[in-house]
DNA sequence: CATACGGCTGTTAGCGGTAACATAGCGCAT
DNA sequence: ATGCGCTATGTTACCGCTAACAGCCGTATG
């Protein structure tokens, strides 16, 4: 009933209007809206009445300058359009919301130097703690990194040095695996389907160990096609029927990702070709996407929400009694679905 | 050749230590970093030469304490697994690039009461802008808004009360546009096929649309659906299949998202269904997926870029002239795709 | 009755920068 | 020589909040 006493809204509010609305000292408000030190009862309620009435809002900035503490946590990740940055984040934001602290999210776009930049903006705020995406970093970056005082968590890849934490799967051993699986279903002309991005090391190092396998066996890549930009199921479709046609006896497409792996996989069922029968097909990621297509894709999953769960973790502190430097190493399971021959 | 003069670890760099190493005043130092006010080339090189060696990065917190101004804008949305929201921050963050301003994105889950703490948390750090996906908000957010003293863009949707600026389109004008453009194709027994989501405000205000133009024809839904989790595009598959099964001479679906769209669409091509002519098919928001699927998906796209690009033009103020309170009504165009019958 | 102690509240001194103003040196017209 | 205007730099006073400590009061204790 009582109208809010709104203030004058050309001056920003502050503890001591909260103060001398309720007839109290600022420190008192203070530890009210912190829920810490002891208040009475009978002046907690006042405060509180003085503030929400007020339409107070705490400024967090002083607070953060006078007590040292900040509860945001950088995570620094090169993409938000592909579906797998949102789920480590989904990960990390679970895990972090009954610890008070906070994510802020910034995007590289697979760019060193934009990484840089938003590394050092990020760091300008004094974060509690910091993710980042992948080991491979400027020197500039790094060093800021290692410099600062706070847990970093690099993530998503553990083939390499960290700068203090990592938790990830080895893209070298995912690709390995996937080349033995698809050696010993028996195809022998590979292909190799991908993202032209020099800055995505992890596709690099999946492709790395997929050759490595292949040679082990006495095989090379039969053909590999690359590209950027546009919508990757179409560029998934177009790619596949480019290779297919250039070469014939293809028996085997491995993609660098899901979604583009869809769209392979229905260029291929729309052409009537005999999946898995003529030809096999895989994907990387284990995106959710895929219950939906027609046949499902081989694939391996990244292990996203738990890559996202565990960093959050070692930022929150509940590993006790570390002191930082661990790395986590977690093991994508290869689902075959419906498009490898069976054994 | 120098080894870098790595300061103590332990404490942190101010900007006295800057200033110490490099025999001027804090204020100069201060100067030279943020390129404001003349300062001799001499003293600037011998500054960052410090400032660099020593390896400081500013901290911002003190900064806009002192300064009274945040270069950040807060960006509120409800998900970002959908690939809708993703789209608009790219809007958001390549027109904020060269303002200086950053932005800083909090995820509700489509709960308002979430929604107001995210709200709460960002005003907190006393942004130079936010902006929220949406009209609807929980009575304190809007008040909290309101009071906050800095512009406030409501993006997505417009129709309803915006509490300063609001960029969208009317998603029940784009229903009852997608109605239009079915009826005249000639398709009488129409279902509707959607998300369970009591505060997704935007795909109720479409389907209300939807059913207006209905009515307006002398028609109602023959027949709807709803789910909530899962893959979407599984989803649609499944229930596509089910409408289908109930209400055999259905031969419209319209569908809340093109995910679920898309679903549909793979079940009726492999069901052998005839597309568009037995049954049509649409979708919203004209995701770049659709270009990749075997046959185009009706649609409409939502102006996502567009929305992100004016919203974030507004929050730098590049209306100049304007004092806020402006709404942007942006129009979305329908994509006939492939699966609609041609009138 | 003095003493100790715990609950509650207030006071003081910064946190690390920046706005605003003050100052020092210099070239140059008068 | 004088004084003006300009550039380059320094000084002072906060920004809004919290850590640390100090004080007050009532009650339990010896």
């Amino acid at each position: 009933m009582t109208k809010p006493p709104v203030h004058d809204p050309r001056r920003t509010l502050t503890l001591r209007d909260v103060s001398e609305a309720s007839g109290v000292s600022e420190m008192t408000v203070s530890r009210v809206l912190r829920n810490r030190g002891d208040v009475s009862v009978a002046t907690r309620e006042r405060v509180l009445e003085a503030a929400r009435s007020l339409g107070y809002v705490p400024n967090k900035i002083a607070g953060a300058l006078a007590s040292q503490r900040v509860n945001l946590v950088g995570v620094v990740i090169p993409s938000l359009s592909n579906m797998v940055f949102p789920e480590v984040l989904a990960g990390i934001s679970e895990t972090l919301e009954d610890t008070g602290l906070q994510p802020v999210v910034g995007v590289t776009n697979y760019s060193p130097e934009r990484e840089e930049t938003v590394i050092y903006e990020m760091l300008s705020w004094r974060p509690s703690g910091m993710i980042v995406a992948g080991l491979e970093h400027t020197e500039a970056a790094r060093a800021m990194l290692a410099q600062a005082g706070i847990p970093i968590v690099e993530i998503m890849d553990i083939d390499g040095e960290a700068v203090d934490s990592a938790v990830g799967i080895s893209h070298r051993r995912a690709g390995r695996q996937m080349a033995e699986a698809i050696i010993a279903s028996g195809y022998r002309r590979i292909a190799f389907l991908g993202t032209m991005m020099p800055h995505d090391h992890r596709a690099r190092k999946r492709l790395q160990g997929f050759e490595e396998a292949l040679a082990k066996a006495g095989l090379t890549l039969a053909d590999q096609e690359f590209y950027s930009g546009g919508s990757a199921l179409l560029k998934g479709r177009e790619m596949t029927e480019a290779v297919l046609k250039r070469s014939p006896d293809i028996d085997f497409l491995y993609y660098s990702n899901d979604m583009i792996g869809a769209g392979g996989l229905l260029y291929c069922l729309a052409q009537g070709i005999d999946v898995p029968g003529k030809i096999g097909l895989a994907g990387f990621n284990g995106v959710e996407l895929l219950d939906g297509l027609p046949r499902r894709l081989a694939t391996m999953d990244a292990c996203r929400l738990e890559i996202g769960r565990r960093a959050a973790e070692i930022i929150a502190g509940k590993h006790a009694g570390t002191i930082g430097g661990e790395v986590i190493e977690l093991f994508p399971t290869l689902q075959a679905g419906d498009t490898i021959r069976r054994a």
